[in-house]
DNA sequence: TTATTGAAATTCATATAGGAAATCACCCCC
DNA sequence: GGGGGTGATTTCCTATATGAATTTCAATAA
C-alpha cells in the first residue's frame, strides 16, 4: 500500500483529499508546533469544510505518525524525532534496504537500473535549476528508494518500509537544505551495482549509503540540539 | 503501535470500539465473504449505531488490510492471502524476527526470558482445557512474538512487524485448528536460547521456527487449494 | 501568594439529514 | 438477437446539530 493511491484524488472524497494535503503540509512545514493539540473545529472552519472530513484526515495522519490520539483529549501533533527514534528508524532501514538492493540486483526484467537512471537524470536536471532543493531532494530520495523496494519483489517489505514514512519524518526534522550532490553520488553507486547485477556490491553500497545518511543526520543533531539541551531547565530533584 | 491500545476502551469513542471489534470478528470468522462490498448503512443499522463510527472503523480496518477502499464504490473486504502473499509475509518475518531474537538474547534486564516463560506456562495451562484452541493459539503466538520484538529495543521494527498483522491474516486463512504442541516446542527452543544469552542460537531457533511455520501453512495450501486449481477453467489460448 | 472549588465555555463523539454520484434494470434502436 | 441509452434506486460523502466530558478561568479561603 504505497502512501496513497492517486485514485483517491480522481473522484470521491474530494474534501478529504484537499484537507489531507493541507494539514500534512502544515505539520511538515512546522506551522503547527510539534506537540500542539489540534482543534478540529478551528481546522474545519479555516479550511471551509465540516468536521467530518477533518476527523477522517486526522485518522489517516495518525497512521502516518504525524498526530497522536489521546482518549479524552483529541489529537495532537507528534513531537519531532529524537536521536534514539532516528537511530531505530535507520536500524530498520539497514535491515530491509540492503536486502532489497541485493534482491534487485538480478539479471531479469525486474532489474530497476533503467528506472533508477531515469530518476537520477531527472533529479540532476532539477538540481541545475537552483530552486529550493529540499522538497525535490526528498521527493527524489523517496522515489529512488521505493523503486528499489518495489524491485525486490516483496510487497510486504515494500509496504512496511513505506509505512515508516522515513522521508516524511526526516524532512520534518531538517527543513534546512542539505547538499544533494552527496546523495546523488551514493545513489549512483547503488544504481551501478544493481545494473551490474552484483548483489554483494549492491548490498554493500546501500548499507554504506544508509550509514552515511544517518551520520549526516546525527551530526546535524549534535549541532542543532546540543544548545537546546542547555536551555532546558535542569531537573533539580526527581522526588517531590 | 500495537494493534490498539486499551486506552481507546477506557473512555471516549465507545461506539467505535464496539463496532471495530464486531466488524473485525465478522471478517476474520468469514461471516463476510472475502471480496464482498460492505454496505455502511446496513452495518450501521444492524449494530444500532450511526454511519459515522462505522466509517471510522472502516478507515481503521483499511490500515489492517482487512478492507480496501475503491474511490467510487466504497469499502470491500480484502481477498484472502494467496501463496505468494504468504511467502512475502514470511520473508519479511525472516528479515526482522531472527534479528530481534538475536538482539533480545543479551545479559541485561531487557532479556525477555522470564516474560516468555510466563506466556508459555499460561498457554500450556490453556491447552489442557481443550476448548477451541484456535483463538488462544493465535493470541499466544501474537504475544510471544511481540514480546521478543519489544525486547529488541527498536520500536520502529516492532511497529513495522505489528502492522503486518500477520497473525490476523494467517488466522483468517486457516480457521481450521492446528496442533499447538509443535508451536509450543519451537517457542520453547527460542526462549531457551534467549535465556541462555546465546544470540547465534536464538537467531537460528527463530529462523527455524518461521521456516517451519511457513512450511506448515504452505502444506495446508497445497491440500486445500490444489483442487480449486483443477476446477478453474484452463486457459486455452493467451491471445484472442 | 498559593491551592482549591465551582461554574461557564470549549471541544469532542455521535446522531441525523441532504445533495451527489454510481449502479442496476428496463426499454429502445440497430 | 444484441448493444447502447435513460430513469429510478441505492449508496456514498459531506454538512449540521446535540449530548457528554473535559478544560479553563475566576473567585474564595487558607
Amino acid at each position: 500500500m504505497p502512501p496513497r493511491q492517486s485514485s483517491d484524488i480522481s473522484r470521491g472524497k474530494v474534501a478529504v483529499t484537499d484537507v489531507y494535503a493541507s494539514m500534512r503540509a502544515s505539520i511538515l512545514e512546522g506551522e503547527i508546533a510539534p506537540g500542539t493539540r489540534i482543534n478540529i473545529d478551528a481546522v474545519a472552519r479555516s479550511l471551509g469544510v465540516s468536521q467530518t472530513p477533518v476527523r477522517e484526515v486526522l485518522q489517516r495522519l495518525e497512521g502516518d505518525n504525524l498526530v497522536v490520539y489521546s482518549p479524552g483529549r483529541g489529537y495532537s501533533t507528534t513531537p519531532l524525532l529524537g536521536l534514539p527514534e532516528l537511530r531505530s528508524l535507520f536500524e530498520f532501514r539497514l535491515l530491509v534496504e540492503p536486502w532489497a538492493a541485493r534482491a534487485a540486483a538480478v539479471d531479469r526484467l525486474a532489474n530497476p537500473a533503467a528506472a533508477l537512471e531515469r530518476e537520477l537524470a531527472s533529479f540532476r536536471d532539477t538540481m541545475k535549476a537552483d530552486k529550493d532543493l529540499r522538497q525535490d531532494l526528498v521527493a527524489h530520495d523517496t522515489r529512488f528508494h521505493d523503486t528499489i523496494l518495489a524491485a525486490s519483489g516483496n510487497p510486504v517489505v515494500r509496504h512496511a518500509f513505506a509505512q515508516t514514512h522515513c522521508h516524511l519524518h526526516t524532512f520534518r526534522l531538517y527543513p534546512a537544505d542539505v547538499d544533494g550532490a552527496i546523495t546523488v553520488a551514493e545513489h549512483s553507486a547503488v544504481r551501478e551495482a544493481i545494473e551490474a547485477c552484483d548483489p554483494e556490491q549492491a548490498e554493500a553500497a546501500m548499507t554504506m549509503h544508509i550509514r552515511n545518511s544517518f551520520d549526516r543526520f546525527a551530526q546535524a543533531f549534535a549541532g542543532e540540539l546540543a544548545p537546546l539541551e542547555d536551555t532546558g531547565a535542569p531537573r533539580k530533584r526527581i522526588i517531590k
